[in-house]
DNA sequence: CATAGTCTCAGTATTACTACGTAAAAGCCT
DNA sequence: AGGCTTTTACGTAGTAATACTGAGACTATG
């Protein structure tokens, strides 16, 4: 591991945004920092990939938003072909979905653009320590999906209790008589249900369904 | 939001953990940081909630393996009565499972006790700014749990490539005649890649085939 | 070349699901 | 109490999926 002390390590830095005035304020940001260095900048993930194998900085501080190659693919090629590079992504997204992906992708952290210069350095820090960061929004909005946290965030389904309990059945893998077996409802019941929830939802096949009970956190995999 | 140069705030810590010297040599660590300010040592979960419900701390500093009431309780507690103080959590385990856990009780981080005063330091400020931390084994033995990390890993389905193309289909929730048209193939043959399909996973229904390709990554959301 | 495996298509009978309509009982809000 | 939503339930007709069986074509592989 490496040593300590922040301010006695020199931290190589590849930035990466599509914005050339972010890329610049960002840049001019870091660069006053002690330890930090911006060793170059790239404007989208095909260019980030290419300099990096060429600079091999120890941190991509990256935006997810870019024309080529996104961060969410460039992530993922980072994570397969350069693993010691630290991916970390700087995104104004606080969407879960957007961070989950990210993670799954390799990045070491996800850090909302509205952060403090100080919090973006003790990101870097972090993430060129091999820990992981996420800044407050992000990891709110992170570990929603890890159980309870603060609420379940089921988002807005627009179904009704019962008919959310049976979509939770179908896209189980339930048929509507186990269905009708297991809630002590008549089949046509569940049938009825069935329909209104793909009318609801605007669904038209239980496989759609059951991709849309996952997408929704009704069921876990 | 707090104002952002982590040095001129004083970060006041509530220290828990069952051992005295432990105690000691953490407070020592800490005190001699700039913007760090121990306030209070408990050693259980127990003393630690009443004590911070006094104390009013930043930060909690707290062990997992304590008597009388142990990490994970007092997290719970923490999060559901004190929702302002942030419990970060100092363990030696790497172990997921608890690491999990402590997430889902409402930690905000988790650092392994054989860090760095600086990554300490790091996580601490970190945590009393809202963000989340884990150290790199913890996040490491966490990030595990999100699917792949490394390897894609399609795992062994026992299908060949034809049966997947229509597996994904299925899972995507086009219904067979759609398939047959978009594969150029007749219904009838979609019909038969279905059957030995649901045969060889040994799955009943067109909803299970989604949560299965969802499962092995044949499809993403 | 023979055998195995895959991919293709089909027939038949049964079961499940869908679309649309109707409607009563239960619960909730004002 | 009256109105609203939810949950429950049924009918009928059509469409889709399933179970089971058989079979021709193509391609690897020993």
């Amino acid at each position: 591991m490496h040593e300590s002390s922040p301010e006695n390590t020199t931290i190589r830095i590849l930035l990466v945004d599509d914005h050339p005035l972010v890329l610049e304020g960002i840049s001019a940001r870091l660069e006053s920092e002690a330890g930090i260095q911006v060793i170059g900048q790239a404007s989208n993930g095909q260019e980030a990939l290419e300099l990096a194998a060429e600079l091999k900085p120890d941190v991509v501080l990256m935006d997810i938003s870019m024309p080529v190659m996104n961060g969410l693919e460039a992530a993922e090629h980072f994570h397969n072909d350069q693993p010691d590079v630290r991916v970390l992504i700087l995104s104004m997204h606080e969407n879960r979905e957007y961070i989950v992906k990210m993670i799954q992708s390799g990045a070491a952290g996800y850090v909302l653009k509205d952060v403090s210069s100080d919090e973006l350095l003790r990101a870097i820090q972090t993430v060129y320590q091999g820990g992981t960061y996420f800044s407050a929004g992000a990891s709110e909005a992170l570990f929603s999906e890890f159980g309870h946290s603060d609420q379940p965030e089921k988002a807005e389904t627009g179904l009704t209790k019962r008919e959310e309990t049976v979509l939770k059945l179908i896209a189980e893998g339930q048929v509507n008589k186990e269905i009708a077996r297991t809630l002590n409802i008549s089949v046509r019941t569940v049938e009825t249900h069935r329909q209104n929830i793909k009318q609801k939802l605007n669904i038209q096949t239980a496989a759609g369904l059951t991709k849309y009970a996952l997408e929704h956190n009704l069921i876990s995999l």
